[in-house]
DNA sequence: TTGACATGTCGCCAGATCCCGATATGATGG
DNA sequence: CCATCATATCGGGATCTGGCGACATGTCAA
């Protein structure tokens, strides 16, 4: 197969293979399909998840911090939402690939 | 954020966090990365990938088991080829984030 | 058959991750 | 100020992963 290959370097490749790892968790999962469709406090997500929600801060920090989301402080309460545009483009092959069920 | 939210269900994202957890890391996104543009054999991903070829093998099996990938058996060669087309969508996101350098 | 080569499998171990209880921070209402 | 609530952080113990040497299998050519 000579094509003439155009590669990412594996240094970005491990950059991306960082963001993958954070995203590859079924609440980490469940928790950005929600925040596609708004914003949504530590509470919510934690409860979506059926989560203590001392967790569900610790799965978005990790999220925040490989810039898949962003923060809103307002008084006691963080609203957190999707800052990385092509998360929407995954999830929808998540989506294609394992189907979406529950309408609740 | 009081829309009716599709969800899919915590265990089918716990399926697409193993595929997910499968494709994060940066030996086998470049295998897939060669993959998408043909076949190669485990001698020339493990090249590509500066690695000994008994672990481009077992990366191969682990893309192969959830169903990443499919093998062509051809004499004592094996060449794998990519099986699953939403691969090519995921590998644009990952390169319109982080770049598609080297042309060589 | 024998040797060389391509691929696959096994078992070990250091390091990473997950889950969780305990505790800390910081804002609000009384 | 004090109690409460929402969120964040810390530490440890069980579990999983990555990398790798050693070995096994299977194919080809002479």
């Amino acid at each position: 197969m000579a094509l003439k290959t155009k590669l990412t370097s594996l240094e970005a490749l491990a950059q991306a293979a960082e963001c993958l790892k954070t995203l590859a968790h079924p609440h980490r999962l469940r928790m950005v399909q929600l925040m596609l469709q708004g914003q949504y406090t530590v509470g919510e997500l934690a409860e979506a998840c059926e989560l203590p929600s001392h967790m569900a801060s610790e799965h978005l920090r990790l999220m925040q911090r490989c810039g898949f989301l962003k923060a809103d402080k307002q008084g006691r309460f963080v609203y957190y939402s999707v800052a990385e545009p092509h998360l929407a483009n995954i999830m929808s092959c998540i989506e294609s690939r394992f189907g979406v069920e529950a309408v609740r």
